[in-house]
RNA sequence: GUGGCUGUAGCUCAGUUGGUUAGAGUAGUGGUUUGUGGUACCACUGGUCGUGGGUUCGAGCCCCAUCAGCCACCCCA
């Protein structure tokens, strides 16, 4: 029976120009991490779902991508005292899948840390590059299948840390030359602070989810939005204050908070930090990369607890190319003791996209081969093999063409593949040991009766 | 979880008010031609028209359902 050939949804391939590619950014950004002293660690698509549940809230959970178990999955099922039309989906699920897929790289980073802490070296550096998953209705940009590419610093709470991975992002985006690069820092303890002073400490979390889309939705729609979720009118007052506050787009704001009037004890915290750090970077980074102070960022996760970062691309309508943060209690939950942890995160699909569309791959991505060898005919196929052995003996990435002998086929082939010259190969050439040369872009013939050391110069 | 759009060959798409045996390009396979310059020529393979039902003498086309994919929300990267 045939099946017709299709992708789960949210899935794709990756055609070998688009690996390259690909390649080309996670490898910018490993040479960079490296160079800054952060190691490659991998851990399991597959973990524990005890790991995974609970970490992500009620939401992320039904995302996440369940494993059936093996053999008889129903057999606890049976043990239930309860028929199974009884029972609610959530209390069927840990008796049929004890394993699911990672949902992101963070949890199982602050697993990782805790298990072989004993092993780490701290402060403890690390990158982590691979897929994840996530059951949600993909869309464009959005997969179900897609790669995080992470830096985290964890067991050191200095925030030259932080200044380190804006260095990096800065970095990053210069080599890719992805310009009007911003880099927008914010910092939680600062809006802690601000909502302590309104009188919105026990609110703080849907404060922070609700002005994290300011930069999609206006301050009425905000507002009316809270009105909605049920939120008394005395807070409403206070958050419209506190939305003017940090939409002011200026520093009085900061001032404010550190001596004047809206002064906390955590909000003091925060923005000596977030000044720090913005000084900091400025005084210690030269290149084309901007860094502002966004007091509306806010960033939706919610075990950040210092500084929050978010790279945007001024002039190009695409979400953030990366975030980041500071986080101190991530190693909690799996008994760890408490180590603060900082890391950023990139968008590599996103800064793909935006690549190819704005044209930034360089030309010459992937060199393949150099040179295809094509024996005219199945009397000289055996010598031309002879010869791709010694051109790869001499250094050279060559390949023999064994297949439909069509001319159009080979050119159509050495292009599609970026290899740069075809020698075929006939009677003459065999009887001679001579070799003719022919560049294919060009179309072009480059010259005949080259000897091979002729051949070896001219191909290297 | 909510809404919108779209399903015809591996891919991109035609397909008349509903009327014989569903087409083209491209890709694939085979061949013709050329001791050397590639976009030439010929043939072939490939489809349960997403699936199931309904209307009709007759459905790729009309109706209903369903599934899938995409897009936009929620949320996120």
């Amino acid at each position: 029976m045939k099946i017709k050939p299709s992708l789960s949804k949210g899935t794709r391939d990756f055609l070998p120009s688009e690996v390259a590619k690909r390649n080309y950014i996670f490898d910018t950004i490993k040479s960079v991490f490296r160079k800054y002293g952060f190691e490659q660690i991998e851990t399991p698509a597959i973990e524990k779902l005890e790991t995974l549940t609970g970490k992500y809230g009620e939401e992320g959970d039904k995302l996440l991508f369940k494993i059936l178990n093996s053999g008889d999955y129903l057999a606890e099922v049976r043990n239930q005292k309860s028929a199974i039309s009884e029972l609610e989906p959530q209390e069927i699920t840990p008796l049929i899948a004890e394993k699911g897929l990672r949902y992101d790289l963070t949890v199982p980073l602050a697993r990782y840390v805790v298990q072989h802490q004993d092993q780490l070296a701290f402060p403890f550096k690390r990158f982590h590059i691979g897929p994840v998953w996530r059951a949600d209705r993909p869309q464009k940009g959005r997969y179900q299948e897609f790669y995080q590419c992470d830096a985290d610093v964890i067991g050191s709470s200095s925030l030259l840390n932080e200044v380190e991975l804006l260095k990096i992002y800065a970095e990053v985006f210069e080599k890719l030359r992805i310009a009007n690069c911003e880099l927008r820092i914010n910092n939680r303890k600062l809006l802690e602070g601000l909502a302590e002073y309104h009188g919105l400490k026990d609110h703080f979390e849907s404060v922070i989810t609700g002005i994290d889309k300011l930069d999609k939705i206006t301050k009425e729609q905000l507002l009316e939005s809270y009105v909605k979720l049920g939120m008394p009118s005395n807070s409403i007052d206070s958050l419209k204050n506190l939305i003017e506050d940090i939409t002011l787009k200026s520093d009085l704001v900061l001032t404010d908070i550190l001596d004047g009037k809206k002064k906390t004890t955590i909000g003091q915290v925060g923005a000596k930090e977030l000044n720090f750090v913005y000084e900091s970077f400025i005084k210690n980074y030269s290149g084309q990369v901007k860094i502002t102070k966004d007091y509306t960022l806010a960033r939706g996760l919610n075990y950040y607890t210092g500084l929050i970062v978010e790279v945007k691309i001024n002039g190009f309508a695409i979400g953030s190319l990366g975030g980041g943060g500071r986080y101190d209690n991530l190693t909690e939950i799996f008994g760890g003791q408490n180590m603060s942890g900082v890391g950023i995160s990139f968008g590599i699909e996103r800064i793909y996209d935006m690549m190819e569309e704005l044209n930034l791959f360089p030309e010459h991505i992937a060199e393949g081969v150099k040179v295809l060898l094509v024996p005219r005919d199945s009397q000289t196929e055996e010598y031309t093999f002879r010869q791709v052995q010694t051109l790869r003996d001499a250094g050279i990435p060559a390949e023999i063409f064994l297949g439909n002998v069509k001319k159009q086929k080979q050119f159509a082939y050495a292009e599609q593949k970026g290899i740069s010259y075809i020698v075929e190969i006939g009677a003459n050439e065999m009887e001679s040991g001579n070799f003719r040369l022919r560049h294919v872009k060009e179309r072009q013939e480059v010259g005949s009766g080259f000897t091979l050391s002729e051949l070896l110069q001219k191909l290297s």
